[in-house]
DNA sequence: ACCTGAACACCGTTCAAGT
DNA sequence: ACCTGAACACCGTTCAAGT
């Protein structure tokens, strides 16, 4: 029935579970290292003593997720195994939305970090099992994850406080009635779509598209006999 | 030979224009409203008039950009005007690195916004001239968009001061001699393929994946006859 | 070795006051 | 209507000083 106060020392994993409850509860321009200090009853400079600063810290929390989110993914015929790899990342990103829009920008500017290897491995495995010849391995191992990042970038909803649920659907509808009033001329396309944009499954879509990416990947590269 | 100094009234349009040359010289940290108005030789207040915040402020230089990017793209047969829209993003993007990480984060938070529907549009006519049956239009133009977005994103270099073409090799090169010394139990894939992506031309990458996600979509929707 | 917390050099944004 | 620039409430990061 105390005050939350210091308990265990100070470590690096400590921090980075902290990072990400802070990133969970109030979003990316919540993660301050005041904010995080006061969490961690520490001072703000303390945390600097395990991580260089906050790029490395985001990245991080960043990391940390998509480990956990991958390391649920089990074996299977590579087909499931993209697709179990591909759902994972959508569920992580629905309980951490921040994580959507951190995920690209974190791979690309630090290739040498450990996200980048792992999901490429991830990926990679399946893809290489569907029987693509190696010398397509890394162009289709990075057509998959560039079609992964995308969606997982795109599918970051904002917040998620109260019903998400309702949230997501006032969203999608508001998002369609603009659409619905863009010009005739300029827009005919996206005027046509908006309905089926409003109704849309995420989900659905996703697995979809990831379906559809892994039948041209095959039929480009088809494995050899 | 005068200092420069202020000729025209300020205006949304000199604004956007300005951060854009900013962002393009300092990137994405360096975009503040100090620098802006110093740039504008104005009052840091005065740029709010025109713009509501800094958010709405990058999501203009986006747009602008993207907008510029994509009247380039002229009319041709389905397939090459997908591969001219993905070609333009990717120029823009080797001129305005920033927009690499910018452009997917802009059009998850704001779809409202006039950047998602331009970009939707531009993918979507020649999608369904591909022959799309109309119930998969949102489908299949997500999937393309998902990925170029994706691309897009990981494509994005950090500088380009200096040489951009050794910038890139050296880093590219860190990046696969980072992945080869991983450990060979866990990474098995990604150290087989380090020697790939050093030698991988990312255009050629880009457009190999673009053409396996059309097929695929044309393999899951076929046009009716 | 690890932590404290004040201090520094910045930010985005607001707003009274000017023209 | 549009602009000025000081002021406010923050930041990330550093670093002398403590234990």
């Amino acid at each position: 029935m105390t005050r939350a106060r210091r308990s265990d020392a100070l470590s690096r994993e400590r921090i980075v579970e902290a990072a990400v409850e802070l990133l969970d509860a109030t979003g990316e321009a919540g993660l301050t290292f005041r904010a995080l200090s006061e969490r961690l009853s520490t001072g703000a400079g303390a945390i600097y003593w395990h991580v260089a600063n906050k790029d490395e810290l985001r990245g991080a929390a960043t990391d940390a997720v998509v480990a956990s989110a991958l390391a649920g993914v089990g074996a299977a015929a590579p087909r499931e195994v993209l697709r179990a790899v591909g759902l994972a990342l959508f569920d992580a990103i629905d309980e951490h939305p921040w994580l959507g829009t951190q995920l690209g920008a974190q791979m690309s500017r630090t290739p040498q970090g450990p996200t980048t290897p792992r999901l490429l491995e991830a990926i990679g495995r399946p893809v290489s099992a569907l029987g693509v010849p190696e010398a397509a391995w890394f162009t289709a191992t990075s057509t998959v994850m560039y079609y992964v990042l995308g969606a997982a970038g795109q599918n970051a909803v904002n917040g998620r406080a109260g019903s998400a649920e309702l949230d997501r659907t006032a969203f999608l509808d508001a998002a369609a009635t603009a659409w619905e009033e863009l010009d005739a001329d300029d827009y005919p396309f996206v005027r046509r779509v908006a309905a089926q944009m409003r109704d849309h499954d995420d989900q659905r879509q996703f697995v979809d598209g990831l379906d559809a990416v892994i039948a041209g990947i095959l039929a480009l590269h088809p494995p050899g006999r």
